[in-house]
DNA sequence: GTATGAATAGTCAGATCTGACTATTTTAAC
DNA sequence: GTTAAAATAGTCAGATCTGACTATTCATAC
Protein backbone atom coordinates (compact mmCIF):
# COMPACT_ATOMS: atom_id res chain seq x y z
CA UNK A 1 0.00 0.00 0.00
CA UNK A 2 3.33 2.49 -0.02
CA UNK A 3 2.74 3.14 -3.11
CA UNK A 4 -1.26 3.65 -3.24
CA UNK A 5 -0.58 5.92 -0.09
CA UNK A 6 1.96 8.17 -2.09
CA UNK A 7 -0.41 8.29 -4.91
CA UNK A 8 -2.86 9.79 -2.47
CA UNK A 9 -0.81 11.84 -0.28
CA UNK A 10 0.31 13.22 -3.44
CA UNK A 11 -3.18 13.86 -5.03
CA UNK A 12 -5.04 15.60 -1.51
CA UNK A 13 -2.63 18.53 -2.13
CA UNK A 14 -3.53 19.34 -6.03
CA UNK A 15 -5.17 17.25 -8.19
CA UNK A 16 -2.80 16.31 -10.82
CA UNK A 17 -2.76 13.61 -14.16
CA UNK A 18 -0.03 10.91 -13.65
CA UNK A 19 2.66 12.62 -16.12
CA UNK A 20 2.97 15.67 -13.26
CA UNK A 21 2.70 13.08 -10.36
CA UNK A 22 5.88 10.66 -11.67
CA UNK A 23 7.59 13.80 -12.64
CA UNK A 24 7.57 15.30 -8.68
CA UNK A 25 8.51 11.93 -7.71
CA UNK A 26 11.02 11.46 -9.67
CA UNK A 27 12.82 14.35 -9.00
CA UNK A 28 11.86 14.67 -5.06
CA UNK A 29 11.07 11.41 -3.46
CA UNK A 30 13.60 8.96 -5.27
CA UNK A 31 15.34 7.93 -2.05
CA UNK A 32 11.85 6.51 -0.81
CA UNK A 33 10.32 4.97 -3.60
CA UNK A 34 11.27 2.49 -6.79
CA UNK A 35 7.53 3.73 -8.27
CA UNK A 36 7.52 3.91 -12.05
CA UNK A 37 5.56 5.14 -14.45
CA UNK A 38 3.25 2.76 -15.96
CA UNK A 39 3.14 1.33 -12.41
CA UNK A 40 1.86 4.65 -11.39
CA UNK A 41 -0.81 5.08 -14.06
CA UNK A 42 -1.65 0.96 -13.21
CA UNK A 43 -2.66 2.00 -9.48
CA UNK A 44 -4.50 5.25 -10.61
CA UNK A 45 -6.74 2.93 -12.77
CA UNK A 46 -7.24 0.72 -9.73
CA UNK A 47 -7.91 3.31 -7.35
CA UNK A 48 -10.35 4.45 -9.65
CA UNK A 49 -11.73 1.37 -9.40
CA UNK A 50 -11.61 1.63 -6.02
CA UNK A 51 -13.50 4.87 -5.99
CA UNK A 52 -10.58 6.45 -3.75
CA UNK A 53 -9.92 8.36 -6.88
CA UNK A 54 -12.23 10.08 -9.80
CA UNK A 55 -10.49 11.08 -13.22
CA UNK A 56 -11.76 13.11 -15.49
CA UNK A 57 -10.55 14.60 -18.83
CA UNK A 58 -9.12 17.68 -18.83
CA UNK A 59 -9.03 18.43 -22.86
CA UNK A 60 -7.97 22.39 -22.49
CA UNK A 61 -7.00 23.88 -26.29
CA UNK A 62 -5.25 21.79 -28.56
CA UNK A 63 -3.79 19.24 -26.67
CA UNK A 64 -5.09 15.83 -26.89
CA UNK A 65 -7.08 14.84 -23.47
CA UNK A 66 -4.95 14.67 -19.70
CA UNK A 67 -6.61 12.08 -17.51
CA UNK A 68 -6.76 14.44 -14.55
CA UNK A 69 -6.98 12.82 -11.21
CA UNK A 70 -8.52 13.92 -7.84
CA UNK A 71 -9.06 11.83 -4.59
CA UNK A 72 -12.25 11.54 -3.37
CA UNK A 73 -13.60 11.14 0.41
CA UNK A 74 -13.47 7.66 0.20
CA UNK A 75 -9.46 7.85 -0.95
CA UNK A 76 -8.82 10.17 2.58
CA UNK A 77 -10.19 7.81 4.39
CA UNK A 78 -7.76 5.33 3.02
CA UNK A 79 -5.40 7.82 3.18
CA UNK A 80 -5.77 8.93 6.79
CA UNK A 81 -6.07 4.84 8.07
CA UNK A 82 -2.97 3.97 5.86
CA UNK A 83 -0.81 6.63 7.35
CA UNK A 84 -1.59 5.93 10.33
CA UNK A 85 -0.56 2.23 10.39
CA UNK A 86 2.72 2.77 8.53
CA UNK A 87 3.84 5.05 10.85
CA UNK A 88 3.30 2.87 14.01
CA UNK A 89 4.38 -0.46 11.74
CA UNK A 90 7.74 -1.69 11.52
CA UNK A 91 8.83 -4.02 8.66
CA UNK A 92 12.35 -4.71 8.26
CA UNK A 93 13.36 -4.49 4.64
CA UNK A 94 15.47 -7.04 2.92
CA UNK A 95 18.75 -6.52 1.80
CA UNK A 96 19.00 -8.64 -0.81
CA UNK A 97 22.90 -8.13 -1.58
CA UNK A 98 22.84 -10.13 1.77
CA UNK A 99 22.37 -13.20 0.14
CA UNK A 100 26.20 -13.68 -0.51
CA UNK A 101 27.41 -14.25 2.80
CA UNK A 102 25.31 -17.33 2.96
CA UNK A 103 27.79 -18.48 0.52
CA UNK A 104 30.86 -17.03 2.28
CA UNK A 105 32.85 -19.76 2.61
CA UNK A 106 33.02 -19.90 -1.41
CA UNK A 107 34.64 -16.64 -1.73
CA UNK A 108 38.76 -16.74 -0.91
CA UNK A 109 39.46 -14.30 1.52
CA UNK A 110 41.30 -11.81 -0.01
CA UNK A 111 38.33 -11.49 -2.24
CA UNK A 112 36.26 -10.82 0.44
CA UNK A 113 38.66 -8.04 1.54
CA UNK A 114 38.70 -6.43 -1.65
CA UNK A 115 35.00 -6.47 -2.16
CA UNK A 116 34.12 -5.32 0.86
CA UNK A 117 36.35 -2.61 0.69
CA UNK A 118 34.73 -1.27 -2.82
CA UNK A 119 30.81 -1.81 -1.25
CA UNK A 120 32.14 0.66 1.44
CA UNK A 121 33.62 3.33 -0.48
CA UNK A 122 30.36 2.63 -2.40
CA UNK A 123 28.32 3.57 0.90
CA UNK A 124 31.01 6.87 1.78
CA UNK A 125 30.35 8.47 -1.35
CA UNK A 126 26.44 7.71 -1.22
CA UNK A 127 26.89 9.75 2.15
CA UNK A 128 28.99 12.20 0.54
CA UNK A 129 25.97 13.16 -1.86
CA UNK A 130 23.55 12.95 0.59
CA UNK A 131 25.22 15.84 2.38
CA UNK A 132 25.53 17.44 -0.18
CA UNK A 133 21.69 17.51 -0.56
CA UNK A 134 20.21 21.09 1.18
CA UNK A 135 17.76 21.16 3.39
CA UNK A 136 14.78 19.77 2.38
CA UNK A 137 10.93 20.92 3.47
CA UNK A 138 9.25 19.35 5.92
CA UNK A 139 8.65 15.37 6.54
CA UNK A 140 11.04 15.41 3.68
CA UNK A 141 13.72 16.60 6.05
CA UNK A 142 12.83 13.93 8.23
CA UNK A 143 13.51 11.06 5.05
CA UNK A 144 16.65 12.39 4.21
CA UNK A 145 17.77 12.53 8.17
CA UNK A 146 16.59 8.58 8.08
CA UNK A 147 18.76 7.65 5.33
CA UNK A 148 22.05 9.28 6.24
CA UNK A 149 21.77 8.19 9.94
CA UNK A 150 20.90 4.40 8.25
CA UNK A 151 23.91 4.71 5.49
CA UNK A 152 26.45 5.40 8.63
CA UNK A 153 25.69 2.22 10.30
CA UNK A 154 25.77 0.05 7.26
CA UNK A 155 29.20 2.08 6.65
CA UNK A 156 30.22 1.61 11.09
CA UNK A 157 29.19 -2.55 10.12
CA UNK A 158 30.93 -2.61 6.86
CA UNK A 159 34.32 -1.53 8.59
CA UNK A 160 33.78 -3.98 11.26
CA UNK A 161 33.56 -6.67 9.12
CA UNK A 162 36.39 -5.52 7.26
CA UNK A 163 38.54 -5.31 10.38
CA UNK A 164 37.37 -8.64 11.59
CA UNK A 165 38.86 -10.41 8.45
CA UNK A 166 42.02 -8.40 8.92
CA UNK A 167 42.45 -9.32 12.12
CA UNK A 168 41.45 -12.92 11.37
CA UNK A 169 44.41 -12.96 8.65
CA UNK A 170 46.81 -11.77 11.29
CA UNK A 171 46.47 -14.04 13.40
CA UNK A 172 46.64 -16.69 10.93
CA UNK A 173 50.09 -15.80 10.11
CA UNK B 1 19.41 -11.62 -9.44
CA UNK B 2 19.42 -12.05 -5.84
CA UNK B 3 16.68 -14.87 -5.47
CA UNK B 4 18.32 -16.74 -8.46
CA UNK B 5 22.04 -16.43 -6.52
CA UNK B 6 19.65 -17.82 -3.47
CA UNK B 7 18.28 -20.75 -5.68
CA UNK B 8 21.82 -21.74 -7.55
CA UNK B 9 23.90 -21.75 -4.62
CA UNK B 10 21.75 -24.07 -2.41
CA UNK B 11 21.85 -26.34 -5.24
CA UNK B 12 25.27 -26.09 -6.05
CA UNK B 13 25.75 -27.90 -2.17
CA UNK B 14 22.71 -30.60 -3.20
CA UNK B 15 21.04 -31.17 -5.90
CA UNK B 16 17.11 -30.75 -4.63
CA UNK B 17 13.59 -30.92 -5.49
CA UNK B 18 11.59 -26.98 -5.15
CA UNK B 19 10.11 -28.52 -2.27
CA UNK B 20 13.17 -28.76 -0.42
CA UNK B 21 14.19 -25.77 -1.38
CA UNK B 22 11.73 -23.86 0.15
CA UNK B 23 11.22 -25.87 2.95
CA UNK B 24 15.03 -25.19 3.45
CA UNK B 25 14.60 -21.43 2.54
CA UNK B 26 11.58 -20.70 4.74
CA UNK B 27 13.06 -22.35 8.15
CA UNK B 28 16.26 -20.98 7.78
CA UNK B 29 16.78 -17.77 5.49
CA UNK B 30 13.42 -15.59 6.38
CA UNK B 31 15.85 -12.93 7.39
CA UNK B 32 17.38 -12.41 4.15
CA UNK B 33 14.78 -13.03 1.37
CA UNK B 34 10.75 -12.81 0.95
CA UNK B 35 10.64 -15.87 -2.15
CA UNK B 36 7.60 -17.44 -1.95
CA UNK B 37 6.79 -21.16 -3.38
CA UNK B 38 5.61 -20.37 -6.72
CA UNK B 39 8.07 -17.85 -7.22
CA UNK B 40 10.83 -20.62 -6.68
CA UNK B 41 9.24 -22.59 -8.69
CA UNK B 42 8.80 -20.22 -11.74
CA UNK B 43 12.34 -19.37 -11.23
CA UNK B 44 13.26 -22.65 -11.27
CA UNK B 45 11.71 -23.48 -14.67
CA UNK B 46 13.35 -19.56 -15.98
CA UNK B 47 17.05 -21.17 -15.22
CA UNK B 48 16.23 -24.34 -16.52
CA UNK B 49 15.31 -22.54 -20.15
CA UNK B 50 18.98 -20.81 -19.53
CA UNK B 51 20.62 -23.86 -19.49
CA UNK B 52 21.25 -22.30 -15.80
CA UNK B 53 19.95 -25.86 -14.03
CA UNK B 54 18.96 -29.14 -15.57
CA UNK B 55 16.00 -31.31 -14.35
CA UNK B 56 15.48 -34.74 -14.36
CA UNK B 57 12.36 -36.90 -13.02
CA UNK B 58 12.84 -39.16 -9.93
CA UNK B 59 9.66 -41.37 -10.22
CA UNK B 60 11.16 -43.35 -7.08
CA UNK B 61 8.33 -45.77 -6.09
CA UNK B 62 5.10 -45.15 -5.90
CA UNK B 63 5.43 -41.18 -4.78
CA UNK B 64 3.97 -39.02 -7.97
CA UNK B 65 7.42 -38.33 -9.99
CA UNK B 66 9.27 -35.11 -8.68
CA UNK B 67 11.22 -32.77 -10.56
CA UNK B 68 14.80 -32.66 -9.68
CA UNK B 69 16.64 -29.80 -10.08
CA UNK B 70 20.74 -29.97 -10.33
CA UNK B 71 23.18 -26.97 -11.21
CA UNK B 72 25.31 -27.17 -14.61
CA UNK B 73 28.51 -25.74 -15.21
CA UNK B 74 26.98 -22.23 -16.57
CA UNK B 75 25.10 -22.09 -13.70
CA UNK B 76 28.19 -22.67 -11.90
CA UNK B 77 30.09 -19.49 -13.63
CA UNK B 78 26.58 -17.41 -13.44
CA UNK B 79 27.06 -18.11 -9.69
CA UNK B 80 30.60 -17.09 -9.25
CA UNK B 81 29.84 -14.08 -10.98
CA UNK B 82 26.64 -13.18 -9.43
CA UNK B 83 27.79 -13.77 -5.93
CA UNK B 84 30.94 -11.22 -6.88
CA UNK B 85 29.33 -8.37 -7.91
CA UNK B 86 26.81 -8.91 -5.25
CA UNK B 87 29.23 -8.51 -2.25
CA UNK B 88 30.90 -5.28 -4.15
CA UNK B 89 27.67 -3.52 -4.64
CA UNK B 90 25.65 -1.48 -2.75
CA UNK B 91 21.49 -0.75 -2.93
CA UNK B 92 20.16 0.94 -0.20
CA UNK B 93 16.74 -0.47 0.74
CA UNK B 94 13.51 0.88 0.40
CA UNK B 95 11.92 2.09 3.92
CA UNK B 96 8.76 2.07 2.38
CA UNK B 97 7.24 2.56 5.65
CA UNK B 98 8.94 6.05 5.27
CA UNK B 99 7.07 7.76 3.14
CA UNK B 100 4.69 8.80 6.16
CA UNK B 101 7.59 10.89 6.68
CA UNK B 102 6.55 12.84 3.77
CA UNK B 103 3.06 13.65 4.73
CA UNK B 104 4.16 14.18 8.14
CA UNK B 105 2.38 17.44 8.97
CA UNK B 106 -1.30 15.62 8.24
CA UNK B 107 -0.47 13.99 11.46
CA UNK B 108 -1.42 15.56 14.99
CA UNK B 109 1.46 16.00 17.20
CA UNK B 110 0.00 14.09 20.17
CA UNK B 111 -0.68 11.03 17.49
CA UNK B 112 3.13 11.19 16.04
CA UNK B 113 4.61 10.46 19.03
CA UNK B 114 2.15 8.04 20.08
CA UNK B 115 2.95 5.96 16.39
CA UNK B 116 6.45 6.41 16.86
CA UNK B 117 6.00 5.03 20.38
CA UNK B 118 4.30 1.57 18.73
CA UNK B 119 7.14 1.22 16.55
CA UNK B 120 9.75 1.51 18.70
CA UNK B 121 8.37 -1.10 20.46
CA UNK B 122 8.19 -3.73 17.46
CA UNK B 123 11.92 -2.77 16.95
CA UNK B 124 12.66 -3.88 20.41
CA UNK B 125 10.78 -6.53 20.08
CA UNK B 126 12.60 -8.42 16.85
CA UNK B 127 15.86 -7.13 18.67
CA UNK B 128 14.66 -9.73 21.11
CA UNK B 129 13.58 -12.47 19.13
CA UNK B 130 17.26 -11.88 16.71
CA UNK B 131 19.01 -12.46 20.64
CA UNK B 132 17.32 -15.47 21.25
CA UNK B 133 18.67 -17.18 18.09
CA UNK B 134 21.25 -19.78 18.87
CA UNK B 135 24.77 -19.44 17.11
CA UNK B 136 24.16 -19.94 13.71
CA UNK B 137 26.52 -21.51 11.29
CA UNK B 138 29.15 -20.24 8.97
CA UNK B 139 28.36 -16.95 6.99
CA UNK B 140 24.28 -17.02 8.19
CA UNK B 141 25.61 -15.84 11.20
CA UNK B 142 27.03 -12.60 9.48
CA UNK B 143 23.53 -12.48 8.25
CA UNK B 144 22.17 -11.94 11.58
CA UNK B 145 24.57 -10.06 12.90
CA UNK B 146 23.88 -7.82 10.07
CA UNK B 147 20.07 -7.39 11.23
CA UNK B 148 20.71 -6.86 14.26
CA UNK B 149 22.63 -4.40 14.01
CA UNK B 150 20.56 -2.83 11.68
CA UNK B 151 18.07 -3.23 13.95
CA UNK B 152 19.84 -1.37 16.66
CA UNK B 153 20.35 1.16 14.42
CA UNK B 154 16.83 1.79 13.79
CA UNK B 155 15.62 1.61 17.41
CA UNK B 156 18.30 4.43 17.95
CA UNK B 157 16.85 6.13 15.22
CA UNK B 158 13.27 6.07 16.44
CA UNK B 159 14.18 7.28 20.27
CA UNK B 160 15.94 10.48 18.90
CA UNK B 161 12.65 10.84 16.85
CA UNK B 162 10.33 11.18 19.53
CA UNK B 163 13.06 13.36 21.93
CA UNK B 164 12.98 15.94 19.52
CA UNK B 165 9.38 15.69 19.01
CA UNK B 166 8.77 15.56 22.97
CA UNK B 167 11.47 18.52 23.66
CA UNK B 168 9.48 20.46 21.12
CA UNK B 169 6.37 20.18 22.65
CA UNK B 170 7.94 21.63 26.13
CA UNK B 171 9.26 24.39 23.95
CA UNK B 172 5.70 25.07 22.84
CA UNK B 173 4.08 25.17 26.80
C1' DG C 1 9.12 27.82 -42.62
C1' DT C 2 11.18 23.57 -41.19
C1' DA C 3 14.17 20.19 -39.10
C1' DT C 4 15.59 18.62 -34.64
C1' DG C 5 15.48 17.76 -30.05
C1' DA C 6 13.27 18.22 -25.67
C1' DA C 7 9.09 18.08 -23.07
C1' DT C 8 4.55 16.17 -22.37
C1' DA C 9 1.29 12.25 -21.70
C1' DG C 10 0.42 7.76 -21.89
C1' DT C 11 0.19 2.66 -23.52
C1' DC C 12 1.24 -2.28 -24.08
C1' DA C 13 3.25 -6.75 -24.33
C1' DG C 14 5.57 -9.44 -21.62
C1' DA C 15 8.06 -10.45 -17.10
C1' DT C 16 7.47 -11.43 -12.35
C1' DC C 17 5.07 -12.69 -8.27
C1' DT C 18 1.57 -14.76 -5.17
C1' DG C 19 -2.89 -16.38 -2.74
C1' DA C 20 -5.38 -20.06 -2.99
C1' DC C 21 -5.87 -24.30 -4.65
C1' DT C 22 -5.11 -29.56 -6.08
C1' DA C 23 -3.43 -34.05 -5.29
C1' DT C 24 -0.95 -37.77 -3.24
C1' DT C 25 1.30 -40.13 0.63
C1' DT C 26 2.57 -40.83 5.33
C1' DT C 27 1.67 -40.83 10.22
C1' DA C 28 -1.01 -41.26 14.24
C1' DA C 29 -4.92 -42.23 16.91
C1' DC C 30 -8.63 -44.80 17.87
C1' DG D 1 -8.29 -51.22 9.32
C1' DT D 2 -10.13 -46.69 8.93
C1' DT D 3 -10.23 -41.86 9.55
C1' DA D 4 -8.05 -37.44 10.29
C1' DA D 5 -4.35 -34.68 10.24
C1' DA D 6 0.17 -33.54 8.69
C1' DA D 7 3.66 -33.72 5.30
C1' DT D 8 4.97 -33.72 0.49
C1' DA D 9 5.06 -31.66 -4.21
C1' DG D 10 3.40 -28.70 -7.23
C1' DT D 11 0.04 -25.74 -10.19
C1' DC D 12 -2.73 -21.83 -11.88
C1' DA D 13 -5.39 -17.75 -12.47
C1' DG D 14 -4.92 -13.40 -11.59
C1' DA D 15 -2.29 -9.33 -9.55
C1' DT D 16 1.55 -6.39 -10.09
C1' DC D 17 5.36 -4.32 -12.39
C1' DT D 18 8.33 -2.54 -16.15
C1' DG D 19 11.27 -1.84 -20.55
C1' DA D 20 10.41 -0.17 -24.59
C1' DC D 21 7.46 1.99 -27.30
C1' DT D 22 3.86 5.59 -29.45
C1' DA D 23 2.18 10.08 -30.26
C1' DT D 24 1.68 14.91 -29.86
C1' DT D 25 3.32 19.60 -28.89
C1' DC D 26 6.75 23.08 -27.91
C1' DA D 27 11.26 25.42 -28.40
C1' DT D 28 15.17 26.81 -31.09
C1' DA D 29 18.28 27.26 -34.36
C1' DC D 30 19.19 27.63 -38.94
Amino acid sequence: MEKELLLLGLLRKQKMHGYRLMEFIDSNLHICTDLKKPTAYYLLEKMEGFGWVIQHEDSNGKRPAKKVYEITDLGETIFQSTLRSHLEKFEPPFFSNDTVYIFWDTIPELDRINLLQKKKSIIENEIKNLEKIPEHFGGTQILLDHQLFFLKSEQEWVEKLILKLLTNKVKQT
